[in-house]
DNA sequence: CTGTATCCGCTGGGATACTG
DNA sequence: CAGTATCCCAGCGGATACAG
């Protein structure tokens, strides 16, 4: 491989043991795993919503990216959404090198959808904060009370 | 613990050593992991997707989502949506026991993002998966050519 | 600066057995 | 049927060292 022992490639192409989703289901719902893949990325949305601005280079992006993401992850995030189609990804042979990151036509078409996420996840935080929390309180000592 | 070796609780309350996310910037992209983290879940979105539509029971939960989602897992994730006030549960005590599963009002607000998301994903995956392929074929034998 | 290869811990998640 | 507890493994992801 050429980018660490994960790899870029998630399940496709790369073994053949591993169906992970069948796919029974025509269209509906099937194609949800796709998207919330990349999503579910942990980093992929913060690249999504720290590129919608404009470009940003390598260091930037890792520099900007809240939580302290490794160089690793990074590479790996943005490799992946590279190969998604969804940023391009484009080097300057200079000294010391420098690689710019953007998103893609197809990238900026998700901008929408994660801003439509975070609105939701922001308006209703407190209404989850407070569900977990009564939840909490309803469950303290279920299995642990001793 | 009540539920298994992970727990229903992600992040807070359980262990003082994990700020998994130090929250930096004031509200932007801030609380977008809380919904992502629910939604990467692999299986959560499923479970919303199939309880769309209404009611369900355990079993039925189980039958529907694609992928063969085990008990252990089928459990975890209800516990956790059900925790964020996403899902109702409602236990009938009879024998055999019989429990149902339902949207609330919390839940069925996600439901038109995630048919956004089912949407885009189904929209792009040609796409997406034509940009995998090209980039597959630019990246064969990078480091395993020998 | 940008990126890759290696080591390693942690957690997600499957299989299974048991309870009510 | 619904749920819990245990075992166990694969993979993610962090830290680090090294290369162009």
């Amino acid at each position: 491989m050429s980018v660490g022992h994960t790899g870029v490639t998630t399940s496709a192409e790369s073994g053949s043991a591993g169906p992970v989703i069948v796919c029974e289901t025509p269209q509906d719902e099937c194609g949800v795993r796709d998207v919330l893949d990349r999503l579910g990325d942990k980093w992929s949305v913060y690249v999504v919503v720290e590129l919608t601005p404009g470009t940003k280079r390598f260091k930037e992006l890792q520099r900007a990216i809240p939580g302290n993401i490794s160089q690793r992850m990074l590479t790996l995030t943005v490799r992946r959404l590279e190969r998604d189609g969804l940023v391009k990804r484009t080097v300057y042979p200079t000294v010391p090198p420098q690689v710019e990151y953007e998103l893609t036509e197809l990238g900026r078409s998700l901008t929408h959808l994660v801003k439509a996420l975070a609105d939701w996840s922001i308006a209703h935080r407190p209404a989850i904060a407070a569900s977990q929390a009564a939840w909490d309180a309803a469950h303290t000592g279920e299995g642990m009370r001793g």
